[in-house]
DNA sequence: GAGGATGACTTGAAACTTCAAGTAAGACGA
DNA sequence: TCGTCTTACTTGAAGTTTCAAGTCATCCTC
């Protein structure tokens, strides 16, 4: 099975009459785009298999733990949680309740605002970060890091830095 | 809100007494990782969001009907069309489903080979996979290729390209 | 300082994915 | 040619995410 054969239509030129014909993708623009999109697949499902198998977490879990374990107090409100997870607030909701009923986090009204709620990373929460942290690290360098010379990493970081104020939008 | 900062926990050195003490990432390897991650995350998110709100379709919905329309016949097996896809088969088998249920897709066992099913994209499917495809491809444009110049998008893919043999294992 | 607006969640139901069996067709060996 | 094995799905239930309301605290205006 050939594993690049990805579909064309959808993406390059000749697909009809639109009033106003998009700009299509050239031959080696659509290369790129199902080589980026091939690798962020593979990568995002390999890191998540690895955390589940080893250490029963899903990728969101083991962000937000890592999050957490990275403030003072080991502590965030859910909305600054939601924005660095790139997550909406209603799935990090549900997604602390089951943390919660593991005991890993646990949830406070802030006693300044009531609005907002925090998150707090448990004892038992951290032990499962330490635990989990060597087996992903060590799968992200093997995969993303170990490929690549010094120049082609900072190259790869410099295109990908470059993208981020168009998917950041205007927040 | 610094949309930046990510939990260095759980990557960058320093985290305890492992037996054997893993190679954690150093700090340039660690912005490299928080941006490629950001990066792909936001950029998944934007197009499932831009797909599901102006076409009706999911990410995986979309990449299924190009991938379908790309072969003679607008056939491909369910195996196939699972490794394509990066999917496993039960969620493409109910995926399936419910495009069927919509008419986008039918399903047909191979007539050669019992043990196959194949899909095959309808008319209406592909009408519909017409009518996403611009809006779709304007945004890869927009977000991907317009803020890189050319020798960037090469890095870049030369960048990924490189990450591809390990991602894909022993398949 | 009452009354409505806003922001930050929470909740329940629907949609989707994952998991664990189950089924069925063809291959293969005895 | 019979039984077993493998492959390619299919299915139902459990778990997760998304969607659409709902709740509640604070702010803001009159």
């Amino acid at each position: 099975m050939n594993i690049q054969v990805i579909g064309e239509l959808g993406y390059a030129a000749g697909m009809g009459s639109e009033a106003v014909e998009p700009r299509w993708l050239q031959a080696d623009e659509l290369e790129t785009w199902k080589t980026l999109q091939l690798a962020m697949a593979l990568l995002t499902t390999a890191l998540g298999e690895q955390l589940q198998r080893d250490s029963g977490l899903s990728f969101l879990e083991y962000y937000v733990l890592a999050g957490l374990s990275d403030q003072p107090e080991h502590t965030m409100r859910l909305s600054s949680l939601a924005i660095l997870t790139n997550s909406e607030l209603s799935r990090l909701s549900h997604l602390i309740r089951r943390l919660e009923d593991r005991g890993l986090v646990r949830r406070e009204p802030d006693p300044n605002d009531g609005r907002f709620t925090n998150a707090i990373l448990t004892p038992d929460g951290h032990a499962e970060l330490v635990k989990a942290a060597p087996g992903h690290v060590e799968l992200v360098r093997k995969l993303v890091f170990d490929p690549l010379t010094g120049t082609e990493r900072r190259a790869l970081q410099k295109a990908m830095s470059k993208l981020l104020p168009g998917l950041l939008g205007d927040c």
